[in-house]
DNA sequence: GTGGTCTAGACCACT
DNA sequence: GTGGTCTAGACCACG
């Protein structure tokens, strides 16, 4: 059971990035039913309360919405997932471009190691 | 006084990544003197103790040396630096081409996001 | 509440010194809950702060796992546990000899000594 | 210039260990006249206040006396030195004993230990 | 002045 | 309740 968590991070955050990306590459559909709280909690090893937490956050976030003793399901609104994922490519890009310019790595050398490291 | 903390990770943990990127892109050269405990705690406005661990940290990590009433100096040695230099870039990429991955973006929409956002 | 320290060492080296000790005899076995940090601050009579050290000390050693919201735990690992005792004895051992070598005691007294002194 | 010391221990108590073993094992004879603060404080890599520190310690032991305008001079009391030296010898092997004890080991490895690493 | 250790007391995430 | 981080403020050894 279980999974790694970033020891540096909070799990609940961490949990949520997760189920986003779950979202944003399609595992997961809009409509789709998130496990039951303690279904997922048994899943990635962690505490109830945790996965609570998570879902009450997704739920803030619009993304899903809670039908009273039918479960959890993600919002069928394609076009809210659809923006989320153009902002988490965007988020991520500029991250990633961010660091590369605070280490003073060079284009070039950035480029070599992406292809070198199996990617594009 | 003071610079912007990722609320969810611990202040020391963004301050050693901080001061390894200024080792990595050379705005800290081996040999020089970190600024004195009480002066970077001033600086980043955070507690003397917060930047005490961030040093101890820097220092386990033989990145850096301290010389007892003197203060605390980047290792002259340079190698140290270089193959960190690399570990980091790898660290960066795969951490990227990792999400990338997992998000589900591909290969073209990522490398054309990567041209809009300004680099590469 | 309370042991005596050395007062020209670290409270926490010390305390870690002691806990290395307890593995290596038996006193604490593989797999062992540690006492809360609390718990533990409490019964030698020191700052929580100062335990939090020692069993960060610990973890970064490798004898011990912290579980969130469960505890600290001896890891599991035997040999681990094996080599460190085995580690530790030559240590005592060289110091002694150093010891002995820089004070220029002979090792027919120092022999005595130790018959004498009930050991050995 | 300069010796190790050890991390987690004043260097003015070990400066006098030091001393104190040199008058022991013959290194240093009743009478001699220590170097003068400068020339040991360069001799170690030390500061001067540091080793003031050191021969006032050193005074307050009985161990040494300073003669105005000449400088610090071992005790020329040969039964002092013999009782420490007996001192000494005694405290070391104690608190090796008490080691060996607390540890869990058994007279026999240990004195395997002691064969091995080239002692007694 | 420098770094290092310790205390008291607070708040957080997790079980 | 568990460990983890942070602050404020103190004292020490060293230069």
């Amino acid at each position: 059971m279980g999974i790694e968590f970033d020891k540096d991070r909070p799990i609940y955050v961490q949990l949520v990035e997760r189920i986003c990306g779950e979202l944003v590459s399609g595992v997961r559909q809009p409509g789709d039913k998130l496990p039951s709280v303690r279904e997922f909690a048994l899943e990635v090893g962690v505490n109830t309360n945790t996965v609570q937490n998570v879902y009450k956050q997704l739920e803030q976030m619009q993304l899903t919405e809670t039908k009273r003793g039918q479960g959890t399901f993600i919002t069928p609104d394609i076009l809210k997932i659809r923006s989320m994922r153009e902002d988490l490519k965007r988020q991520l890009v500029d991250r990633f471009l961010n660091n590369v310019e605070t280490m003073g790595f060079t284009q070039e050398e950035v480029l070599q190691t992406l292809k070198e490291r199996g990617g594009i």
